[in-house]
Parts: C-alpha cells; structure tokens; sequence
RNA sequence: GGGUCGGUGGCAGAGUGGUCAAUUGCACCAGACUGUAAAUCUGGCGGGCUCAGCCCUACGGGGGUUCAAAUCCCUCCCGGCCCA
C-alpha cells in the first residue's frame, strides 16, 4: 500500500473539495496501520439506463480508491430513485415505477463497470434496508432535521422564491442519502460538488447512530457538450460510456474548446505537465488537442485500438471529405423496393437519418442530403434512388451504408 | 375546506371567437464560413400525401355553445398564492 502523502496526492487530483481533510488524513494513517482498507461509498439512482460521462468524474475516483487498496461500496438508489433528488433541480423528478428503476439498475451495474472493478465492489441496493423501515424509523429519520435546516438548501430556496412546488418526499431525499451512509458505515463518501448537502446529512446521521462520520469528497460537475450546462440525459448533452467509438469521438470534436482542460482533468488520467502542453497553442492545436482528449475517451472504453480506428474514420469523414472506412449499416427490407428503387424521402427515414418524411423533404431543400460514391447532392425530394448494398447515404454530418435484407 | 390566479409546442413566454400549426427568445437541425470549436450570416423546426396544394392531430382531460374555439360555458384533474 502507498504511503499516506502519496494516496493524498491522487486523491486529491481533481476534487472539489474534501470535507474535513484532516480527518481524511487521520483515516488513510489508521487504514495503512491497521491493514484495513477505507470504506468509499458512492450512491447512483438509476432514473434512466444510461451511465454518462458525467457520472464518470465520481466513478473514476472509486475507481483511484480501488487501485489504492480500498473497498468500494456503490449504492444503487433504488428507493432514492423513487423518490427523486432534488438537489440542483428546479423542479420535482417524475415519478419511475420499481419496475423500470430496477431494469434500469441491471443496465446500470453493467456499464458501471467499465470503470470500477465491479468483482472487487461492494453493490448495495437501498431498498434492502428501506423497503423494511417501520413508519416509526421513517418518523425518527424525520426529526433529525429541522425544516429551516432543509430549506437553506439553494435549490429549495429557489424554487420558494419562484412559486415553484416542493413535495414534501423530496425532503426525505437527503435523509435517505444520509441513512445509506449509517446502513454501509461509510468512512468515505463521493459524490457532485451539489451533492454536499447530502453528503453532510450523511455525517450528522452517523454521528447521531454512534458511527465514525465518513469525510465527505466532492467532484466538479462535468459540464456537458454544450460547454455551459451540467451533463445529463435530459438536456441531451452527454456521452454516454456504452455508446460507439465513433459517437464517442464525433461528440468530443464538438465540445467547445474551453472545455478541454476540465475534460482533461476529469476524464483522463494524462499528468498536469501532458495537460498544460496540450493546452498551450504553441505547442498544440486546440484542433489536435482535441483529437488527443477524444482519443483519450474512446481508448478508455472500446481501446486503443478503436481509437485509433474512430480517428482515422473521422478525419477521413470530415478533414478529407471521404467516406470513412467503417460506415455504421442501416437495412432496408428488399420488400420495400421497387423494381430495386426507393424514394429519397422514405430512405432517409428507413434509415435512421431523418426522424419523418418532411423533415427528410426540408434537408433536402437545405441541400444537406448527398448519396453515393460521388455524394451526389440530391435535390428532387421525390427522386426514386437505385438503392443497392452499400449504398452511402448522407444527410448533414450523419452517415450510414446501407445493406439489404 | 374557502377565496383567488393559473395549466399553450423541449424550455421560457405571447395570443383571449375566425387572418393560429399558433408572435418572439433559448435550445435543436441544416446551409455558407471553418478546426463537426468560437463568432457571424441564412434557412428550418407536429405529422401524412400524388407536396407552391390538400389532409390529419395539437394549446391539462372530458363535454357543450357556435358556421367557426387555444380563445366562451360546464365539469374533472393538476399547480401557485392567501385564508382555515
């Protein structure tokens, strides 16, 4: 195991803050004497099938913690998830059935471990102790905070201030939080730089069952691919860890440029001495910059090799004009040929690139639809196309071959 | 429970009987430029069709008045505020 000052240094690559350091400190000293490994909780409420890069940031300090020798406990909010956290939202999470929650948590605990060693995790879903708490313990739960204390939180007194509803359930979303913490004994915990409240309330509740309070490390927000934004499914600005080499890489070319020192920092494991050489325009493009930042991601979840791959298709697609190597396929039922030929429209849509017909119409007015070997700019909406195998299909920067079935 | 205001497209927010598939902003898509960055300009932004036209669905749900409703009436559901 590596000494103190050592793990310190990388674990504090990157945090937001740590709360309190010292008794951060005074754990990892008694963890390397008494050879007992640092319990690190990170909770993930599986409100929708889909793991981000986002929710990477915490994830791949698990991931540190793991490398350090310590035991990783990941909650999967089952019960939270029900309940909706509101920290940082301006208005109340819809409501999921158990059902979805836990199809949801399955797909999660999948791509979950992409990035920590999920044989070596601790996986807890919090509607085991929950589901079993008597109204009286939910009552006890209760009386731990008072309802000032609750409404100090930013995103409560927002929404106070603008009219907006709060339920009173979401009140009991922090508590919970903070119960998980007590049910796992938690000497640490990970989580959003908005997720301090929680984790606060996590301390006081330990203190409160006679535990050891668990030190409280918090992450910067990732913000999303519009540079401005957190990342999030609902705001369609993320990148998701289960999506293709190829997606991965075209999103991260999109990303404005002043995002690439924090996607650097908290998504890659490149030293602060590779940043800072990639980051000075008299050393590298913010261009090539990228194409390393983007090479970096791909490579952590499909390879080096697929990298590789994803860079030479996209600077072939989009530096040289060409058609990529590897094309994703779409198929198209022989059924629906004429005599070999299909409507530009319908094709379009068939194949994926257009969400309905008049959209498709509309792209072609805009001149953004090309076919063919010699993308053939199409500008006759109800051009019949001689659709064969292989056939590439292009409709702004989406690209697909087509294969019939 | 009472009073009152309100529920419009992904969001914000106009519209208060016909000219409304619904002003505008944001977001988003595409075109030009370019580094699929930023900035800028342009077009688009419910769906179907035999597509300069026609048709269908849509302004919380249901019902009604009217030649005609997002707009008026009834009712139900949901929310804010005030009172209890």
């Amino acid at each position: 195991m590596k000494s103190v000052a050592e793990q310190l240094g990388v674990i504090r690559r990157g945090t937001e803050q740590i709360e309190p350091f010292e008794e951060l400190q005074r754990k990892l000293e008694r963890s390397l004497q008494t050879k007992k490994p640092l319990r690190v909780k990170y909770g993930i409420d599986p409100t929708a099938a889909d793991v981000h890069l986002g929710h990477t940031v915490p994830l791949r300090k698990m991931r540190l913690f793991q490398e350090l020798g310590h035991q990783a406990v990941l909650i999967i909010g089952n019960y939270t998830a029900l309940v909706g956290d509101p920290s940082g939202r301006d208005q109340t999470r819809a409501k999921l059935t158990q059902e979805l929650v836990e199809a949801n948590a399955q797909e999660y605990l999948q791509q979950v471990s992409k990035i920590i060693d999920i044989s070596k995790t601790e996986v807890h879903r919090n509607g085991d102790w929950f589901s079993h708490y008597s109204f009286l313990q939910v009552m006890e739960l209760c009386g731990k905070i008072t309802v000032q204390r609750m409404m100090e939180r930013d995103d409560f007194t927002k929404r106070l201030s603008k009219g907006e509803p709060i339920s009173l359930h979401e009140c009991l979303y922090p508590l919970m939080q903070g119960q998980d913490s007590v049910e796992i004994h938690a000497d640490i915990e990970l989580g959003g730089s908005e997720q301090l409240f929680n984790l606060m309330r996590g301390r006081h509740l330990q203190q409160d069952a006679g535990q050891e309070p668990q030190v409280c490390i918090t992450l910067p927000i990732l913000r999303g691919l519009d540079g401005e934004k957190r990342m999030g499914k609902s705001l369609k600005n993320y990148i998701g860890v289960g999506e293709p080499a190829r997606e991965q890489f075209g999103k991260t070319m999109r990303i404005p440029d002043e995002l690439l020192k924090e996607w650097f920092e908290l998504l890659t494991d490149r030293s602060e001495a590779d940043i800072a050489r990639f980051l000075d325009p008299d050393q590298t493009t913010p261009f090539e910059a990228k194409k390393i930042l983007a090479g970096d991601i791909v490579t952590f979840y499909h390879g080096a090799e697929a990298a590789k791959v994803a860079r030479a298709d996209w600077e072939k697609q989009f530096s040289e004009k060409q058609d990529p190597d590897h094309i994703p396929e779409a198929k198209i039922e022989g059924a629906r040929l004429a005599e070999g030929k299909m409507n530009i429209c319908p094709l379009l849509v068939t194949a994926g690139l257009a969400p309905s017909n008049k959209e498709a119409r509309r792209k072609i007015g805009e001149g953004a639809v090309h076919i063919g070997p010699d993308r053939r700019k199409i500008t006759d909406p109800n051009e019949a196309v001689a659709v064969e195998s292989g056939l590439v299909l292009r409709l702004g920067r989406k690209i697909v071959r087509v294969t019939i079935s």
